[in-house]
DNA sequence: TTATTTATTTATAATGATTACGATTTAGAA
DNA sequence: TTCTAAATCGTAATCATTATAAATAAATAA
């Protein structure tokens, strides 16, 4: 059920999409505020979460929720996973990952009608690798 | 580094144990105050969240975090996925589902240390189209 | 162009989930 | 039984997000 147009195009709006489509990590609410406050000092993170909710509810970006802590937007439309790191939470894309397969006789079981899935890998990025191994071997 | 022993064990911790066992249901730490609370009136939530916490990292339940709202906690420490209802939230096991597949080739191309995975598959659970089919039927 | 109408913005308060705090209690070792 | 670190309770604080209400401004009509 997603509306397909925005009402109106504010300074606000444009930029925060602006800057959205200008970026592939993956930014929160408030990175996002940080850097759209630079053109528009005067915004508020409130306007920045309503039109990250508007945004996605338009279809122009996508809503990230893992497990805790902020959710991340991306202006990629395109069908593609992500990898996040446990470390740093760095989240980058996993293009040309298959969609997964998944029987349907298997989940007929539950009797739901589904919709959909999400699905997210996890790991350590290669700066985090570092840093933990520097810390590690020198003591202990 | 999942710590693998509980240090004290105490009736709180007993109890929590004991109910998240009895339940398939995967209830919140909300679900799991009230049902603790009629064997344990005197216990506080957030005895709830540290003990649910503690016996996450004692490997001897999972926590699941979904997108938003509360986390959910299973006892059922087999390999499973799970299916979530998006109207009532409802989280049923996914079992028999093979692991999905993924090829470390493609995953290689981010440098990153893979972990593991999450996958989720939403619907809508058969209460849940009951209900929409009722009211959008009649009017409309 | 100017007026009108609402959607939108801003600043701030409120909310929901979870974690932290400090005084008190208690499990389990000695 | 004594001792002490771990755990508990009640409450406050924090974090992410949403709600409120007065002021502003985008789109439309006059
Ligand atoms: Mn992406
Ligand atoms: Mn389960
Ligand atoms: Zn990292
Ligand atoms: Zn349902």
């Amino acid at each position: 059920m997603k509306n397909a147009n925005i009402q109106r195009m504010t300074d606000q709006r444009r930029v925060i999409l602006d800057e959205i489509r200008d970026t592939k990590s993956h930014p929160t609410a408030d990175d996002l505020y940080r850097v759209v406050r630079k053109r528009l000092p005067k915004i508020s993170l409130g306007t920045v979460y309503r039109n990250l909710d508007i945004l996605t509810n338009a279809g122009l970006i996508n809503k990230l929720d893992f497990g805790s802590g902020q959710s991340r937007y991306d202006a990629n439309l395109s069908e593609h996973y992500h990898l996040r790191c446990v470390e740093c939470n760095r989240v980058v894309d996993v293009m040309d990952m298959p969609p997964i397969h998944y029987d349907r006789t298997v989940l007929s079981q539950t009797a739901f009608e589904i919709i959909g899935h999400n699905l997210e890998f996890v790991g350590i990025c290669p700066d985090c690798r570092q840093k933990l191994s520097d810390t590690s071997d020198t003591s202990e």
